[in-house]
DNA sequence: GTTTCATGTAACTTCGTTTATTACAATACC
DNA sequence: GGTATTGTAATAAACGAAGTTACATGAAAC
């Protein structure tokens, strides 16, 4: 099963763009991601769609971080994303005749949204600034490791 | 996206199984979940793996359940499906150099793995007799609702 | 013992979805 | 004006899951 990777995608992306500072384009982020432009793009857009970037033209142009890092949640990424399927498993028929169809369904669908709610209520408590201070963290201990190997 | 739906499809072969004690056929399976009776074999033929069911050829063959409902939990079945992925999003390189995707995969990862283990643990809370048991549940007032139309 | 019914399984095809690509229009800066 | 960049439609490619075909195997009926 091949997975929605976009919410991986735009976190890096983002994560970059607040390291650096200034606009990035297209073509760097989708180097710098593996994948095409017109790929980010696309995704990108759907982020600038409720304000949380911003893109300009020609020359210096490129994407930019417009929120606060501290004020988006992954889960507001998600449904900015347009809140794909979460799980990659599920009831064959959504609507079945079949009583013995019925019940299984209804019993599935009580446990996946337990644990869709829990996902998302994770989601909601995770900040770009949290995953920005994961990445300090690595980043200060890479150095140091590196320094130690050096010497 | 795509689902895997094989879980609940064999949910309702197996209740369906329960119902009727009798040997059903591949071909009487598959009709009744809307599939190919080859589709039914290579399904089935995982669960016979784990001892789940077993299956008799020739005349009168077919499959028939070879463990007490009370026994069997959904996440035996999903184990015996060769634990398919859960979730339909997940990072876009599991292995990535660079640190700032290394940070964002180790805190998704974190949420997707709490999930997970909640979505696991209900499944090995419910067993076959509590789906059937919904079942009758349910026949009961479809019967109920049926006579009360009819009056 | 031959016919019929059923599973077992390999090989192949079909289908739907996602991602990638191409192409070109629009726009901003120098 | 020329170049760099996004915006977007249309198309192609890639992929995996499911479906299908074909045939071998085995068990029961007659």
């Amino acid at each position: 099963m091949k997975r929605d990777s976009r919410l991986s995608s735009v976190l890096h992306a983002l994560l970059h763009m607040a390291e650096r500072g200034e606009p990035l384009t297209s073509e760097h982020l989708a180097e710098c991601m593996g994948t095409n432009p017109v790929v980010v793009r696309r995704t990108m857009g759907l982020l600038r769609n409720v304000g949380l970037v911003q893109s300009a033209k020609g020359h210096a142009g490129g994407w930019s971080l417009a929120a606060d890092l501290k004020a988006v949640t992954l889960r507001q990424l998600h449904e900015a994303l347009g809140e794909p399927a979460v799980f990659a498993i599920g009831n064959r028929n959504e609507n079945p005749d079949c009583l013995v169809e019925q019940s299984v369904n209804a019993v599935l669908d009580e446990a996946f949204a337990e644990a869709e709610a829990l996902l998302l209520d994770r989601f909601g408590a995770i900040t770009l600034a949290d995953l920005s201070a994961e990445f300090s963290r690595r980043h200060a201990a890479h150095v140091k490791e590196r320094k130690r190997n050096a010497s």
